[in-house]
Order: C-alpha cells, then sequence, then structure tokens
RNA sequence: UGGGGCGUCGCCAAGCGGCAAGGCAGCGGGUUUUGAUCCCGCCAUUCGGAGGUUCGAAUCCUCCCGCCCCAGCCA
C-alpha cells in the first residue's frame, strides 16, 4: 500500500534538473549531527532525502556532521544508524563523517588564505560580537582583517599546532562586513577547542563550523541537491561562496523546506531532554516521546512513518500538523496489518449456566484477511468480560449486554443475560448468562437478534497481562508557549493497568503489534514484555464512534 | 525599522494564465459476529486584502496587512 507520490516544489526541481541535463543523477543525503535522538521532524528529514534518491532512481548518504565535537558522541552515531535502519531506508556505502574531510578543509582553508579570502582574527568572542553590528546597522571591520597572507597562514599554522588557547583566534572569511546579510559579515571558519573528537580523537585542536564545512561535505560526495530546513535559506549565499571560491569537484546546490511540526507534541532537543531528566517519561524512547526510538516503542510501524510524512506533504510554508493524521497513519496501517486478539482490560465474571463443556474455537486472525490464518480460542463456562458492555438496564442506543437481552460473544455464541450480583457499592461482580442454542455461526432461529458484538476471554486459560495505556503527552495544541511544562502534561498519559488476555497471546515476541479487538492496537514491549510475563503498550485506540449518551 | 521567507477549506496540501486535486478532521447514509474496517454522499462561486494587466488571474504587476527565520567561535 504504497502513497503516491503528490507533486511538490522539490520533485519539481529534480524532475527539471534531470530533464534539462543540470544533474544526471540524483544524490542526496541525511546529515544529522550526532548529538541527540533523532524525532519525528529528522524523520521527515530521512524520508524526504531518502524518498527523493529512492524516486529518482539516486542515492542518499547517510553523513554524520561532526563538525563540534563538544556536543557529540559514538552513541548517537549507533542510535542513529540504527533509527534510520529500521525506518527501513539504506544509505549508499559506508556512513560518512564530515571530520574524515578535515584535512581537506584545512587545505581549502589554505587556499582562501592564499587567495586573500581569509584572515586569522584576534578579536574575541564578545568583541566580535560588536564588531558584527545589528540586524539593522552594519558591521565594522576586525582590525585584524588585513593581515598579510604569510602572516595568516604562519598565523593559521600556529592555530592547528596548538599554540594558541581555545578562543583566542578564529579564521574568518573576508566577504562583506557590512551585508545585510549577517552570515557574510566576514563569517567563522575555523575555531580553537581543545577537546578529543569521538572519530579523530586528539588530531585536531581546530574545528571547521558548519558553514565552512557543509557545502563542501556536499561537493565532495558529489550530492546533487543538498536538502535542508528554511532557518538555513540565509546561509545559503555563504554555502555558495565557498563553493565559488574553492576548488571544489561538484556543485551542489541547496533547496530549503519546512520543519515538520506536530501539535500536542515538542520536538526542540531542549524540552525533549528536560522531559527526560525531569523524569516525566522514563528515557528518550519511552513510547509517549516523538523521537523515533520512543515511537518505535509505542508500536507504531516504519511504515506508517513513512506514509504520515508523504502525506503531509514537504512544502516551504510554517505549519503545524494535527496529531491526528499521524494516528490516523497508524490506525490505517495496523489495520491491514495487525492480528486480532481479544483481551478484557476492566474485567467482570460471566458465568455460562448452559456450556455442557470447554470448547475450542478456530477463529480468524484477521477478519479481511485470511492469509493471517486462524488461532485457537478456548470457550468455557467462565469467561470474563469488559465492565463497560454490561449493564442491568439501558436504552435502545445501548448495543451491548443488557438484564434479559441478548449479545453476541465475539467468534462464539449469543447469549442472553439472566441475572447478576451487585456487591455493597452496587458494582456488578457476576454475571449470570445462559447461550442461546444453535448461534455459532448463525443467528437465533427465533428471530430475535443479538443487540450487539462483545469481546471476552475464557476464564481458566486466559492470562494475566501488564497494560500500558499510553495517550498524548501533552494537554495543549502547543506546548512549546507554556510557561511551565510540568503544567500542560497530561496527567493521563500513561495508566498502567492489567488485563486478561487470550492464551494465544503468550507466545507474543516483543514488538509484535495486535488489535485487541473493539479494543485498539498494542504492541507487546519491546524491553519488558515476556511470555511469562506479558507487557503491552497502548499504540493508539480505535476510532471510536459511538454516541456519548447512550 | 536591515536581510531572507511564507500566506489556497478547521489542519496539512496540489495548482505555475483557461475557470479550486487529495489527505486529516467533521457531518449524513449503507454494509458489518469489532459502535473498527469498508462503501456512498456532503464539506472553499473562492485562493491574506485592495487596486491593476488580460477575453480570462489562486496563478502576472503594484501597494498594503499578517506570520516565520537571522545579530553562536551551535547545527
Amino acid at each position: 500500500m504504497d502513497t503516491e507520490p503528490r507533486s511538490n516544489f522539490l520533485r519539481t526541481q529534480i524532475q527539471s534538473d534531470l530533464d534539462a541535463g543540470v544533474v544526471d543523477r540524483v544524490v542526496t543525503r541525511f546529515p544529522p549531527e550526532p548529538n541527540g535522538f533523532l524525532h519525528i521532524g529528522h524523520a521527515k528529514s530521512i524520508t524526504v532525502n531518502f524518498g527523493l534518491a529512492e524516486q529518482y532512481g539516486g542515492v542518499c548518504n547517510l553523513r554524520f556532521d561532526d563538525t563540534n565535537p563538544e556536543k557529540e558522541s559514538q552513541v548517537f552515531i549507533d542510535a542513529i544508524k540504527a533509527d534510520v535502519k529500521w525506518l527501513g531506508y539504506e544509505w549508499d556505502g559506508e556512513a560518512r563523517y564530515a571530520s574524515s574531510y578535515f584535512q581537506q578543509f584545512f587545505e581549502w582553508a589554505l587556499h582562501l588564505i592564499d587567495e586573500g579570502k581569509a584572515y586569522v582574527c584576534d578579536l574575541s568572542a564578545d568583541e566580535a560580537r560588536d564588531y558584527r553590528g545589528t540586524l539593522t546597522s552594519p558591521g565594522k571591520n576586525s582590525p585584524y582583517r588585513n593581515r598579510s597572507i604569510a602572516e595568516n597562514h604562519a598565523l593559521f599554522a600556529a592555530m592547528k599546532a596548538g599554540e594558541f588557547e581555545d578562543g583566542s583566534r578564529v579564521l574568518r572569511a573576508k566577504i562583506d562586513t557590512a551585508s545585510p546579510n549577517i552570515n557574510l559579515r566576514d563569517p567563522t571558519l575555523y575555531r580553537i577547542r581543545r577537546v578529543a573528537h569521538h572519530q579523530t580523537g586528539d588530531e585536531w585542536v581546530i574545528y571547521p563550523t558548519y558553514d565552512f564545512a557543509h557545502g563542501q561535505e556536499d561537493a565532495i560526495e558529489g550530492i546533487s541537491h543538498s536538502i535542508c530546513t528554511l532557518e538555513f535559506e540565509d546561509h545559503k549565499p555563504l554555502y555558495d561562496w565557498f563553493i565559488d571560491n574553492l576548488p571544489v569537484p561538484s556543485r551542489p546546490r541547496q533547496y530549503e523546506f519546512a520543519r515538520l511540526n506536530v501539535n500536542f507534541t515538542v520536538t526542540s532537543k531542549r524540552k525533549l531532554k528536560l522531559l527526560v531528566d525531569s523524569g516525566v517519561v522514563s528515557g528518550w524512547d519511552d513510547p509517549r516521546m516523538p523521537t523515533i526510538a520512543g515511537m518505535r516503542r509505542r508500536g507504531y510501524t516504519p511504515s506508517a512513518l513513512r506514509h504520515f510524512c508523504e502525506e503531509v506533504g514537504t512544502s516551504r510554508s510554517d505549519g503545524v500538523v494535527d496529531v491526528a493524521m499521524l494516528e490516523s497513519a497508524v490506525r490505517n496501517d495496523l489495520n491491514v496489518t495487525a492480528p486480532r486478539a481479544m483481551a478484557v482490560l476492566n474485567p467482570i465474571k460471566l458465568q455460562i449456566s448452559n456450556l455442557e463443556a470447554p470448547e475450542v474455537l478456530m477463529l480468524a486472525n484477521h477478519p479481511a484477511d485470511n492469509t493471517l490464518g486462524k488461532r485457537e480460542v478456548h470457550f468455557g463456562p467462565k469467561i470474563w468480560i469488559d465492565k463497560d458492555d454490561f449493564r442491568q438496564e439501558a436504552n435502545k442506543k445501548f448495543k451491548r449486554l443488557v438484564l434479559g437481552k441478548r449479545v453476541r460473544l465475539r467468534g462464539s455464541y449469543v447469549i442472553e443475560a439472566d441475572r447478576c450480583d451487585v456487591d455493597a457499592d452496587g458494582e456488578v461482580t457476576t454475571v449470570y448468562a445462559s447461550i442461546v442454542p444453535q448461534t455459532l455461526g448463525e443467528d437465533p432461529d427465533d428471530g430475535v437478534k443479538a443487540k450487539g458484538v462483545i469481546h471476552w476471554v475464557d476464564a481458566t486459560t486466559g492470562i494475566l497481562a501488564e497494560i500500558r495505556s499510553y495517550d498524548r503527552l501533552f494537554t495543549v495544541e502547543d506546548p512549546s508557549t507554556a510557561d511551565n511544562m510540568d503544567d500542560v502534561i497530561n496527567p493521563a498519559s500513561l495508566v498502567v493497568g492489567q488485563a486478561i488476555i487470550e492464551a494465544s497471546l503468550a507466545s507474543a515476541d516483543p514488538e509484535d503489534r495486535f488489535q485487541f479487538e473493539r479494543v485498539g492496537y498494542f504492541v507487546a514491549d519491546r524491553f519488558d514484555h515476556t511470555g511469562g510475563k506479558p507487557v503491552f503498550n497502548r499504540v493508539i485506540g480505535l476510532r471510536d464512534t459511538r454516541i456519548s449518551n447512550d
């Protein structure tokens, strides 16, 4: 069930580049900085980049933009690779690292110095900010701007040799300190940081900035379309300036799209970290987190995520997608792929008076796909049904079990409720019912049809399971505007309970997904589920159109 | 108030001068041993606003309004 690619500006651009012979092969890249966990926004970028390469017969690289060792680490690299693979994509060749091009970047910096287009600047960070001017006023030239090529050469070599302190000097491009585009006001190319790098160790004490690295990484790898988000649009003139002024092997071009925003969720790294650190969630892979690892543990499928990303489209206008769209994509996928099973989350006993002996029923695992096969389901005189599915009295709209009325037990007989026990609080504890004869696979022959269908689990073979019912983490559409995030956390975002689940579920493996009929989609927890101690996470409930006041 | 973007149905989004796709949500109806799924139907005489060009404009021009991004030696 693949979604038809719909038109968007990137596909239009690529198609015309291909038609005009501007490029002969599409090469894209997903360039994360390994400084955190990937989230739904990255999933969008991944589907855009890998998806475009796939659609036009090209390739997509995975490249770690690791130019700032202070914030990066190998654990993120491993996690990112796992996430991309899980989403179902394969990068071209080995994973790449910006750090593997450091020597080349250094030589290109020397080239700029030789051309009189870069200089070593001794201004402190504070002074530099001062010299930069403001959004509405031009900057001033650095007093170090006119050093000789020889001096710049020597100084930059000394920077590389570790002769200066961190932050004492930088290498800057000599462009235009009065440019209305702040990125062109002699941007920093290299800074001194005596920090071990996760890939290059102690080899370097100077590190290139994003601006001096990204376009050149693209050029080295022969990237045809370098796709990023809108906030980099102002960097494009600089991106192009380096490509124009350096002897790079190819001519990549940058295109920007609007980043993905989803309501009722946050994606800022700072806020996500806050959720983890404050213990609101159990970790970066908590099923309520919009991280790829979190969504995976929640039970979302790679396919659902890919479809979602395609369905929301790719444009240049900022917007906020309704999380209902994500949920819809998940339901759509699970509806066709998830085997059905039965589980009772709020059990009350139901005793059947006229069942001769326990029976074993063969039930279809999917109502519309018989390739999913059948399973054995035990049925006996004592079963569990959901508390909400029984009422002593009800109006005609209520389609479940009512005293003196009939209901069909899913996959089994039609029963009639005869009486019930009620405890001191007025709560029903046991329902006594009788089977309407000849109703296995057929309607009652007296013409009195069952009012509805309810699910159930055999009491003697059913097993206990932990159920983690997840819901939206936030109570407001835009959690980022809250003064205090705690104020907008949904107190019911996780409700831990128990359920009686049918025996067949004992063989479920971690990450197996099911639809518990009439309840919702559930996934065996990736880490905590075992056959002996089943743990199921609620992925998402079934769409519920029942009228509230029945 | 410098520069760069964006404004099409409640939300996302196609459309690129010939007379408004699609998805989500919503609302009706049908089927149904899941109040699910599925199926059918409804849901922008109008494209931020005002002018203009044109036989014809969401698409071209002008002005205006609103929103987003940029002053890291982060990416």
